[in-house]
DNA sequence: TCGGAGCTACTTTTT
DNA sequence: GTAGCTCCGA
């Protein structure tokens, strides 16, 4: 079957006609989302409110350009995670036939790392210049923080991860660095002229060792359309068309770049919802979605509103929660489903149990045929999920855990990446740093003239030159370290090849480094190298580790092949656009959500108060919303927590409180319920549980012989 | 100049 | 429970 090739001209006079599309999109969607599909060229703003099939409408108007013309390349898609635009691609791909392949996309700071390296002499950049990850940014902080002796003052100085923070919220917000200082971090207001002179150490660093970090691919990138117009057009030629999913969490970067991107063409579509806005603490303004007619003053405004995903009591909880919020525009979700149970408030006697609690529905849904990929656990940050994974583990029930470590931020896989990063970028002074001083008898001092001699003095920085002070202590290691660097500078050798040879060589740095734990440790090296196997080259591998982590967690359950899909674990952040049968939030407690640190901050409850909407909404059937009534902290002991103040005023037809009962004998019918009302918990033989919980879990667990 | 011992103060969310 | 710092001996 020979494939068609049919070459058109962008003013093809015979580009499709709508009674030619292949999709019947009247018939596949609802009258606000095909107005949304199907909405001519010009800028669009689709706002759309929680389970209203944004998704769905967005892939349908991918189709939809490209059945009428637009050749897919010349579609940009911006979304806010790879996994996003890996989906959105792949489901209209699958709609119309292989078509949408080709559409180009990712997150903004993938598509912006595009651009860069096919412009970047225009900035006087290397095309190999590298991406600095988050962490590696507050490295190079650290050493430049050393270097200038700026810690020597009585008061305080921030730490290295707070300088990265403070100096992206300035980029990310567009604001000056005493402004950032003024607003978020006045306790180092006195540090003022060293930050200030830090950040410019930092951005000249940066620059002669052609180091950009994740603010800069979006900055840069703006730079080099201001400085260069006809790169400009060139670049923004290309988008004829530009969508944008999350709106609503763009910064003012984000907005500028997108506006750079529409500037030729003019057809832009953005998607978001106001009351889904959670990312400020990056410079997310949920009044950038407001903004957009003004800045596209042609603008189209389209609304969805109709939920699809969650039973009404789910949305009735939503509504309510979403209304105690100061600046939420009006917009009440809907659906047909008016059935379904009410929403659980679950309070537990301490965090243990919540976890118990969670473990044991969790089995319940599954046997009642509820599938594990179908339920979540959210909490707000990732320690909240520790009783539960270890209550999942000790029942061997399969999860993945997004929000948590993630593969390339485990010291031992940043130490093997960096070598691969200098054999990239000889000039990368940072990972210089790193790979040195792992390296017995050499610190920071020797470190740094060693630097300075790779990366200034020498011809070759893989070669040892004459006059350099080896000292016998490290020289041997250190000719070792060059050898292995010589052998994988090729950039053409397979990366798998490359990551051996640097594990060949590390492998007695690392038994030395972590010696009570490197077992522990080891198979994460082992994944490492079987990853680099899917890569075409080097360059592709370090970008795509930095721009798109891999939880460990995935890794650790690819490897157990489990053919049941696994259940989540997830930071609220990471579940947004996902959706879940069952969701157990957990840790509702004050302090935790809303987090301590937000309460601080102006309009920070009205954020937290977003996230615990974007939680609920997660839901389509059951929703039990969990905390534990005291808490254990080292320096406090045993105390008694604080639920939620956004669970505290519901009333109890919205949000209903269950009581969780431990009997004394587990009844083996109960197991088999599905939760239709949510029901007592058969719990451990003890109520008074603490002593004897090895017991009461073998006892109450009814998960024995489980194919899991 | 390096690195180990021992102390302190933490711990939000992500590209 | 630990990352990150200071201090001090080698």
């Amino acid at each position: 079957m020979a494939r068609r090739i049919v070459l058109r001209s962008e003013e093809d006079p015979d580009r499709p006609q709508p009674e030619d599309l292949t999709i019947d999109y009247a018939a596949d969607l609802n009258e606000q989302q095909y107005a949304a599909a199907t909405a001519g060229d010009g800028p669009l703003l689709i706002v759309a409110g929680a389970g209203t099939g944004k998704t769905r409408t967005l892939i349908y108007r991918l189709a939809y350009l490209v059945e009428t013309g637009t050749r897919p390349g010349q579609i940009v898609l911006l979304t806010f995670t790879r996994r996003a635009a890996h989906d959105m691609t792949a489901r209209a791909t699958q709609l119309l036939d292989g078509r949408c392949e080709k559409v180009q996309g990712g997150t903004f700071h993938a598509f912006c790392l595009q651009v860069l390296r096919r412009h970047a002499p225009a900035l006087n950049l290397p095309r190999n210049f590298t991406v600095l990850d988050a962490a590696d940014a507050a490295d190079v902080l650290s050493v430049l923080r050393a270097r200038g002796d700026y810690t020597r003052g009585e008061e305080r100085f921030p730490q290295k991860r707070t300088l990265y923070n403070m100096f992206s919220a300035a980029t990310n917000r567009d604001e000056a660095l005493h402004e950032v200082l003024a607003r978020r971090y006045p306790q180092f207001k006195s540090h003022y002229n060293a930050l200030k002179q830090l950040q410019s150490a930092y951005r000249r660093y940066k620059q002669t060792h052609g180091l950009l970090d994740f603010d800069d691919l979006l900055e840069r990138t703006l730079e080099l359309f201001e400085a260069d117009d006809d790169i400009r057009q060139q670049v923004a030629g290309r988008c004829k068309h530009v969508l944008v999913d999350e709106y609503q969490d763009t910064n003012a970067l984000q907005a500028a770049l997108v506006k750079q991107f529409a500037s030729v063409h003019g057809n832009v579509t953005v998607v978001g919802d106001d009351a889904q806005s959670i990312y400020r603490f990056r410079g997310a303004d949920f009044r950038n979605i407001f903004r957009f007619p003004d800045e596209y003053p042609n603008a189209e405004v389209l609304k969805l509103e109709k939920n699809y995903r969650s039973t009404q009591p789910i949305l009735n909880l939503a509504n309510h929660v979403i209304e105690q919020a100061d600046r939420s525009y009006d917009k009440e979700l809907f659906t047909d489903q008016a059935e379904g149970d009410l929403p659980a408030l679950v309070p537990a006697a301490d965090g243990e149990m919540e976890a118990r609690f969670v473990a044991q529905m969790v089995l319940r849904l599954r046997e009642s045929g509820v599938p594990l990929r179908d339920l979540a656990v959210l909490f707000r940050s990732s320690h909240n999920a520790y009783d539960v994974e270890v209550e999942l583990n000790r029942r061997n029930i399969p999860f993945v855990k997004y929000g948590g470590m993630k593969l390339n931020e485990a010291a031992h896989i940043k130490d093997v990446l960096a070598h691969l990063k200098v054999a990239e970028n000889p000039q990368d002074a940072a990972s210089w740093n790193r790979i040195l001083q792992l390296i017995h008898g050499i610190g920071p001092k020797t470190a740094q003239d060693l630097i300075d001699w790779a990366t200034e003095d020498a011809d070759d920085p893989f070669v040892p030159g004459d006059g350099l002070p080896f000292s016998s202590r490290y020289v041997g290691t250190l000719k070792e370290l060059l050898g292995t660097l010589r052998s994988i500078r090729d950039p053409d050798r397979p990366v798998a090849e490359q990551v051996e040879t640097v594990l060949d060589y590390y492998q007695p740095l690392f038994e030395e480094e972590y010696a009570e734990d490197h077992p522990k440790r080891a198979p994460d090296l082992d994944h490492l190298a079987g990853l680099a196997a899917n890569y075409e080259s080097r360059q592709r591998f370090l970008e795509s580790l930095a721009l798109d982590p891999i939880e460990l967690t995935a890794l650790e359950q690819e490897e157990a092949e489990d053919d049941e899909p696994p259940l989540t674990l997830s930071t609220i952040h990471s579940a947004k656009g996902l959706e879940f049968h069952t969701v157990f939030l957990i840790r509702a407690l004050d302090g935790t959500l809303p987090s301590r640190h937000a309460l601080r901050e102006d309009g920070g409850t009205d954020e937290e108060l977003r996230l615990f909407y974007v939680a609920c909404t997660r839901a389509e059937e059951n929703l039990f919303i969990s905390y534990p009534m005291t808490q254990y902290r080292r320096s406090f002991g045993e105390y008694m927590t604080d639920p939620s103040r956004f669970v505290d005023d519901i009333p109890e037809d919205v949000l209903e409180p269950v009581q969780l009962v431990e009997e004394d004998a587990p009844d083996p019918d109960d197991a088999v319920e599905a939760p239709d009302a949510p029901p007592p918990l058969p719990s451990g033989n003890d109520a008074d549980a603490s002593d004897t919980d090895e017991a009461a879990a073998d006892a109450d667990a009814p998960d024995d012989g489980l194919p899991f």
